[in-house]
DNA sequence: AACGCCACTCAAAGCGCTTTGGATACCTTA
DNA sequence: TAAGGTATCCAAAGCGCTTTGAGTGGCGTT
């Protein structure tokens, strides 16, 4: 079924059922809802394609979602995200299409999603330091919005959404550092990535400002899996003068970190403490009714949210200044902190 | 840039033009060459969306994926499979359109799809009994691969990925009579979902075959958390006759036993048995140089790649009678099992 | 010299929609 | 009654591509 038939159908120029399905308001109600009818009858929606192409716009929206050539890891945060965006999407009749592509060649797919024309915007996923595809993107002249930052100058320039991740983790290292512990292991990201950068920084921050310096052998920095928190929690608590708590940066290097305790005959929140960072994921949640770890808390289902519907407003209005938003993460008091254990 | 502008420049029609770039034999070597370069010099690509106008086709394909509107759980093995299929999408040049809909309006989704045309094909995810969507898109016309099979008659009539799921779990289940358990706890997925339930069917039949019933009180099932695996482990740790080894239907919910036996001071692999399914999910590997966990093991990273190549097969070649592929989990040797306790 | 055959190239139609720029009929109003 | 609105509707152009059907010119054959 195609306008044609349809316009056909009813007796009516093609014109005419375009613009009374569309809303317009050159038809009367009357034979609006003729033609309403007659498209629900006949299981009438307009073809996409044709409809883009005469009106150049698609109504999609573009994920380039990096996945590390070195790894092989899709951070999984990305699910939860992008079921957050996909909320937005539906309620407002966009499409999404989803790349998932080796970091090398993402600057390339940018360039070809913008050649080929097949969505309106995209949204940056995973940004690293002065990140380029932002140079590209504004170059291009195609509408997006940051998840995260991209570190150094031009901040402003551009719109994105963003947790605090350096106050998230200074805020988790004075609690630890008020608890009396004073050599904290940190468990990073890639400090490549913006995110884990400036978590670092929050947690030197914090440290500097109770006179303590930052021990670099405390602090590790990978992809961030289970066995990534395990290998590095195992080998600090094996090393010489051992940290007595750890700061990790997501609730899978968490898991990594109890097993690691478990194997050393140390309970969480007796012997060694440890805060996470909670993306709030969906299936695995950091305990529902009570929450399992101390944890800073931001859900990245919401930042989801946000970035596409402030990328809805960007779409609909190409030159109106950048928007940010900051989220702040929460404070979440679990089971596994306690008191640094006296020597 | 477009064919028109480009055509004028080189000074050919854009008949000409377009059958250069798209490789017809009609168009000598030399002016191929020389269109190629123009194209690239000024940066030409053709429009997607005009092309599939044209062309009748759109190189893309749909993925809905369903999220339990009771849980507003993503289940996180979408992610690997995802990438699996990215990467045979990107090698032959297609996109990939991703819904995220609640479980309610899936049958809906997969209508609009088809009605508005912006995709040649689609993954049908997450098959539950007798799944209507089979039928649905079937009427359509719309060629589909199945993650997973749906169970009931008609099996054979469509194209399917699946793991052996209830072997897998036979095998399993074997593997734990073979070392002395008699009280085996199965935590499983929802069971009207099919892999959960032909993961129960191979569980019993297991036990069947060595004449034990199968006890009810020791089977749960509901979406697959880490919170489920620990409550329910909790539970049947703390009630009459405790089961001696669990069955996990992932790693998530193994990890939850984990944290379970922790809390009741058992050592998994000596005071409890625990084998698990293990989806080989990138961020949450089942230990890299040695297993942690014992498992069944079946990548769905795999299972993505193999989809989407029996999807493009079946829209180059929509009439070839529907393919199947059974893919054999293997059995993983880890930490977590050992001879069931003596009494 | 006439013919047929390649090897190339092109103009134009068509994919299914939106949108421009009228047309038509029916009311008002002076 | 004529002029001017207003409410409806329409034909046709155009979005950027592919593809059909139709030339051209050059070459070897007879």
């Amino acid at each position: 079924m195609n306008l044609k038939k349809l316009s056909d159908i009813v007796g009516l120029s093609q014109t005419t059922v375009s613009r009374a399905l569309n809303g317009y308001p050159e038809v009367s109600e009357a034979t609006r809802d003729r033609v309403r009818k007659a498209a629900e009858k006949y299981n009438y929606a307009p073809n996409n394609r044709a409809r883009s192409l005469a009106t150049g716009r698609t109504h999609a929206v573009g994920h380039v979602i990096p996945v590390s050539t070195e790894h092989e890891v899709v951070n999984p945060v990305f699910t939860d995200f992008i079921a957050g965006a996909s909320e937005i999407y539906s309620r407002e009749n966009y499409d999404m299409h989803l790349k998932i592509v080796p970091d090398a060649l993402e600057e390339q797919t940018y360039r070809d999603i913008a050649l080929k024309g097949s969505v309106d915007a995209v949204i940056v996923h995973g940004p690293k330091d002065n990140d380029k595809r932002i140079e590209l993107l504004r170059g291009i002249g195609m509408p997006f919005v940051v998840h995260g930052r991209s570190g150094g100058k031009g901040e402003d320039d551009y719109s994105w959404v963003d947790m605090n991740n350096a106050r998230a983790f200074e805020r988790a290292t004075e609690f630890l550092l008020d608890l009396g512990h004073r050599r904290i292991g940190l468990l990073n990201g890639l400090e490549t990535m913006d995110f884990a950068s400036r978590r670092r920084h929050g947690y030197k921050a914090a440290l500097t400002a109770r006179g303590i310096a930052e021990d670099p052998a405390l602090c590790y920095s990978s992809e961030m899996t289970e066995e990534f928190g395990f290998n590095s929690a195992r080998a600090l608590l094996n090393a010489d003068n051992p940290p007595t708590a750890f700061l990790a940066s997501s609730i899978i290097i968490g898991i990594g970190v109890r097993r690691a305790c478990e194997e050393a005959n140390l309970k969480l929140g007796r012997d060694v403490s440890l805060v996470i960072h909670d993306d709030d994921l969906s299936y695995l949640r950091n305990g529902t009714s009570e929450p399992i770890y101390t944890a800073t808390r931001s859900s990245v289902r919401l930042a989801g949210r946000i970035c596409a519907e402030m990328l809805m407003t960007k779409i609909a209005n190409p030159d109106a200044p950048p928007e940010h938003r900051l989220l702040d993460a929460e404070l979440i008091i679990g089971h596994t902190h306690g008191p640094a254990p006296a020597r």
